[in-house]
DNA sequence: GGCGCTACTGTTAGCGCTAACCTTGACCGG
DNA sequence: CCGGTCAAGGTTAGCGCTAACAGTAGCGCC
């Protein structure tokens, strides 16, 4: 009986023609500030998201209104009425190594003054995860997303296709013309290291990769090129461990060395941590640096600049990456055409004592 | 006219009885994923959100049409019309700060299985920071909220206490029976590593502080305590300084030690990558730790257990205090009673060989 | 005087989901 | 055979906000 419903509801909607003062939450809505500024619910929601929609003076009576009520926003009606979530998913793989912390800064200082607010995933470097929180994250219909690294699962990849939402990929390159990212080359940057070491004079150069993520496997080959075009690489002088990078790993891995009795002048860590525990453990040791062993590094942690001797290294602009790739998404998200659609922000040597 | 206007109603309401497959935002909705498996919307909700009230077969078919829809729920949605949103804000001072990281990363471990997201906010130290911060939180009506610390302004107390949502605070204990905490006594800490010096016997122990935050300014006290009953609480042996804390700042109050002409014999740095910096400055300036100058510091960082000399310290339990504190506060959100208001998670102190 | 224009403010409808209640049919015991 | 119970699913209304459109007043101008 459609009729009766008809009446029903006109009956109700007269019945409560106001409502109590406040929503099931026990909150202010902004009805109730609305009702209390003597305007319409719309002209409050403009005097917040559009104030040069609404005369000056009204405006301020209606923010004080809604300042003295206590009223906030609620988040999740405007997301729904508006289609946007003023939200940005992250996704770095570590949150306990520096470099991400840094490049989430670098985010965190571009986007949170412009309103967005930033969902952070941690994917433990397992692409299954990171599909996992793509999932997850994809519930709050971001208005864009951030990814780390290039490799992805296949499932992850449909799901960034099948959606609008504007992402942009941190740390690699990609020659995609389809996909946007923002980083330094990491091959680059084995390079540089190994034409540094081979330039010092060094002839046995070892590599020890860790964690064995797209980025230190990058590293290990910009170093297996450079060694081979000079004739010097040798497959025993490297060390592969899935292990993640520590100050510890890169203490026992010198041990390591000398019970194996490797015959190595130098050694290229991926990573400063596992630099430093080396530099740590060969003082433990006796080892003179750079005398005996050569040890360089990769990332310029802080402590780099302060071990005994100092740590060779490169410093990647991870701050910057994190701002630059934001701004990307900000350009993507508002509308606006980014002015590169892959932006290589380079990388600096650090010569230091420890080579 | 109401009736017309009903009359409208109607005939658009007739007129729509089945909407285009998708919505506004081009993805699948509840209704898209009920029509298509020949159910109601509120059936699809349930296999969702209350899978024990529908029958096996028939939840599988709807979590299978999802799938193959590519349908992902609506959290803004969800949250409105459920009022809950799944949500926990958790503000920190720092993110460079391994030691809030850690705490972070014990709130995630708990909170992210259990279908709660994390909003991070970093005050950066500043309590006006914070109640920004809060503000902001605010609006996404999260469900819990973690802080840290106690200092916290006026209006941020105003803000929590009109607020429903459940909120406890980390790494401080407070007394008052309002207020949940979870940490560890800081001032205990300072006490601590002042009694371990004294007994080693040494008398002109200085202190540097940095950063100037509660906590810091609690290991001060337990230190002057200690100092003070034993007779030997020096004012011109304590060091204050707002800048944050780092290796680069731990080397550089060596440097200004030895240019004051500082007659200490141990120095107890708030923090270990202050200390750490100092020991690396007294390995360059050849002073012999612990023999002409014993170092000590707090928070038991990684790199600690490696310096040369290891460094003497105590441990906080971050990783526990953030996972205990999200415990708590899923203990409130799910209207359980925590078994206690204020967990003291206690210390743990490591003499190394640097005193 | 009428037209267009700008500057404000209001009305209506609906975003996608779930709480609360309602219906249906199967099963059970006396 | 009937009332009671329960499991499984549906109906209705509305969460709090904003897009889109619809006034309305005031002004300038020919």
């Amino acid at each position: 009986m459609p009729a009766k419903t008809l009446e029903e509801t006109v009956a109700k909607t007269l019945a409560k023609t106001r409502k109590p003062r406040s929503s099931r939450t026990g909150r202010a809505t902004m009805a109730d500030v609305a009702e209390r500024a003597g305007v319409s619910a719309i002209t409050v929601s403009r005097a917040f998201k559009r104030p040069e929609l609404v005369a000056p003076e009204l405006r301020q009576r209606i923010l004080d209104t809604a300042q003295s009520m206590g009223y906030v926003p609620n988040q999740a009606a405007s997301a729904l009425a508006s289609a946007r979530s003023m939200t940005v998913a992250v996704l770095i793989p570590s949150m306990t190594n520096m470099v991400f912390v840094e490049t989430l800064a670098g985010i965190h200082d571009l986007l949170l003054p412009r309103g967005y607010q930033v969902l952070i995933g941690v994917s433990h470097y397992a692409p299954l995860e990171e599909e996992r929180l793509i999932r997850t994250y994809l519930q709050f219909q971001p208005d864009g997303i951030l990814l780390t690294g290039t490799d992805h699962t296949e499932v992850t990849r449909t799901y960034l296709a099948a959606l609008r939402s504007p992402t942009v990929h941190m740390m690699e390159l990609l020659d995609d013309p389809d996909c946007l990212s923002v980083g330094c080359s990491q091959e680059e940057g084995g390079r540089l290291m190994t034409t540094h070491l081979l330039e010092r004079g060094y002839r046995r150069i070892g590599f020890v990769a860790v964690q064995l993520d797209p980025r230190t496997m990058a590293r290990l080959d910009g170093y297996r090129q450079t060694l081979e075009e000079a004739g010097l690489y040798d497959e025993a002088r490297v060390w592969r461990l899935p292990d993640p990078s520590s100050i510890h790993l890169g203490a026992a891995m010198i041990d390591r060395m000398m019970a194996e009795g490797s015959d190595c002048d130098a050694v290229f860590f991926c990573n400063d941590d596992l630099a430093q525990g080396a530099l740590f453990q060969c003082q433990r040791r006796g080892i003179r640096v750079p005398d005996q062993l050569a040890v360089a590094g990769f990332n310029d942690l802080p402590a780099s600049a302060w071990t005994t001797p100092t740590l060779t290294t490169v410093a990647t602009p991870r701050y910057a990456i994190g701002r630059h790739a934001a701004a990307m998404l900000l350009d993507l998200m508002e509308g606006r055409e980014p002015a590169q659609r892959r932006a290589d922000l380079g990388l600096t040597f650090i010569a230091r004592e420890s080579t």
